[in-house]
Order: C-alpha cells, then sequence, then structure tokens
DNA sequence: TCCAAATTTTGAATCTGTACAAATAATACC
DNA sequence: GGTATTATTTGTACAGATTCAAAATTTGGA
C-alpha cells in the first residue's frame, strides 16, 4: 500500500503553551505522551497510523507503548488539536489539524493526496442536514491519481 | 456503539433476475450466498457490516459461513450492486447500492445518517485535481444528530 | 507538600479482515 | 441431459489494529 504519508498540510504546528491551553481548556491535562505524540505527528506531517507515530517516536529514542500512542491520539483528536483522516475503512490514520482540505485515494496506487478546498462547496456543505449541528465536512474524491492516469497501464 | 443502521436508502432492490444479469455482465456467476447476502442486506436497509450480515442470515435459517459473506460482499461491490459506506475508518460497512448520497457521523451517539446529494455540490466537487481522473465523490459530515443537539446534555 | 483523579503502562484479549487448500457447484459445450 | 472446466464456497489458520483491565505514575489544585 503506497500510503503516501507525505502530501503535507502546511498550518505550522503549535508551540508547547499553545499546544498545553488547547488541552487544559478541554480538561484534559498536559502529559508527556500527549505532547511527543503531537510533536512527531507534526514533523511527520501528511497521514499516519499509530504505528507509524510509535516507529518514529521509538527512531527518536524514548519509545511509547502502543496504547499510549493510541490513548494519546484519541485524546488530541478530542482537544481538536489532529483530525482522524477519512480515508475509507481500514487503518485509522491522523494528521495534525491544519487548513481545511479534502482527500483523494487513487485507487490504482492508494496515493492519499490532500486536495484544497473550495469555500464555496465547503459552505454549501453545512446546510443539508435540518435539526443536526454539522461542525465539519470531510470529502473523499476517488479515482485515478495524474500519475496513474498518465500511465497507460490504466485500467477503465 | 449505536451503529443508527436505521437510516435506509430507498431505490427498491434488483429482482433476482435482474441481479442475476448484472453479475453476470460482469463476468461473474450466480450463486446461493451473493443472492442470500444481497437479499439480507436489501431486506435489512442502511449500513450495515459483515457480521452483521451474516448474523442476520443466520437468524433466518441457513446459516453461511463468515469468509463466504465476505467474498459475496465483495462480489457484490465489484459487480456494483452494493457499495462499501465511507463512514471513516473502523468495520467496513456496506449498503445496497440506491441513490447517490452522503453521510453524517454524529460525534455523541455515532449515529450513521444518510444525507441526499445535491447535485449542485457534487457536480463541483470534480474539478479540484488537474491530471486527476476524479470517479466518484463522498462527503462525511461531522457533529451533533438532530436527537444529540436537541438534548441538553449535548457537550459543546 | 499532599491528595484525589486523570493518565500511563503492561500484557492479554478481541475484533476484523485475509490467505490458503480442498471440496463443491455453476457454466459452456457437446 | 451429460460432462469438463473453473469460479466459488468452505473451514481453518493467521496477521494486524484497537481495546480492556488492573496496577503504577503523574498532574493540577488545596
Amino acid at each position: 500500500m503506497t500510503n503516501d504519508s507525505g502530501s503535507e498540510t502546511p498550518g505550522q504546528p503549535l508551540s508547547v503553551d499553545e499546544l498545553s491551553d488547547r488541552l487544559r481548556s478541554r480538561g484534559l491535562r498536559v502529559t508527556g505522551p500527549r505532547l511527543v505524540v503531537y510533536n512527531t505527528l507534526a514533523k511527520q506531517g501528511g497521514h499516519r497510523s499509530a504505528d507509524e507515530v510509535a516507529a518514529a517516536i521509538t527512531a527518536a529514542g524514548p519509545s511509547l507503548p502502543r496504547t499510549s500512542v493510541y490513548n494519546a491520539l484519541k485524546a488530541l483528536v478530542d482537544a481538536g488539536l489532529a483530525d482522524v483522516v477519512d480515508a475509507g475503512p481500514g487503518t485509522t490514520l491522523y494528521e495534525v489539524r491544519g487548513e481545511s482540505h479534502h482527500h483523494f485515494i487513487c485507487r490504482q496506487c492508494n496515493a492519499l493526496l490532500d486536495v484544497p478546498t473550495e469555500e464555496s462547496v465547503n459552505g454549501s456543505l453545512y446546510s443539508e442536514l435540518p435539526g443536526a449541528r454539522v461542525e465539519s465536512a470531510q470529502v473523499i474524491l476517488r479515482g485515478l491519481c495524474p500519475d496513474c492516469a498518465a500511465r497507460p497501464t490504466a485500467r477503465a
């Protein structure tokens, strides 16, 4: 699976102070694992699985139990500091919260690309469910990525 | 997990003949498991996991091996008779192919609701990735469902 | 500094989905 | 209809991802 975890979203990561404030403001404590996981995810950029984050942390020295990585990621998502990437069923991928964007998944090479959000589109997505409080919208585009589309081997 | 598999998509299911034709036209054979799985999924309506389908089949009498349900579901998806629901990472959910629609996931009760597609929105999603061949677009809305939004216990 | 509650840690259990190989059933063709 | 050819079905085994329970630590506030 070419998980192309490369395609990054700019939006500079938060400082430790900002990070701490965000956590506390949601009633969450500021802990080592949470800071390490956030910073690692931010440094890696793109879309990462819990295991990728754990591996990166281990590679950097300390090593954090897998369960702790899961816990920390959940806390970060709760605090709105990271997002679960909607890329279909399967392994859960996370990304540091930054500019709003959508995702494109290539059906041939499985590349996962970020797609900038057109405000106009994004706005119109919020008014379709009466009574509901829609807080976010993610769009999953599927098809052939530029590379695969250009390649003659592309299956129709 | 209140998986609200209830919200159904109209679009009446196909008859055995239509079903058979669709399968054969894709080079797939018409088999018992495929018909049972399709009919069960259609009768249940909404979004179902492989295990839910298996359980429903067992409850109805015959019982089909887990693996067979997975195989059948994959065949149905290949034949375009069913779709994998884009509802974020986790257990794969399937639904009988019907009217195009998107999904709303409640962050509090995990209800999964269908959202009618506005053609205008759907159309504008296809032109954002130069070079790519976009074949489909799914929108996942997240927030609080009407019920949870109305309830005072809703977390901000 | 001290305490109560929130988190982290460990290790194991679960839950999903997939891989394989043998047995079976669906088509194509005679 | 009868039969050869192959796609499918089955059953079992496995691998990976995520969750759980209980004990050990930490955090934030009194």
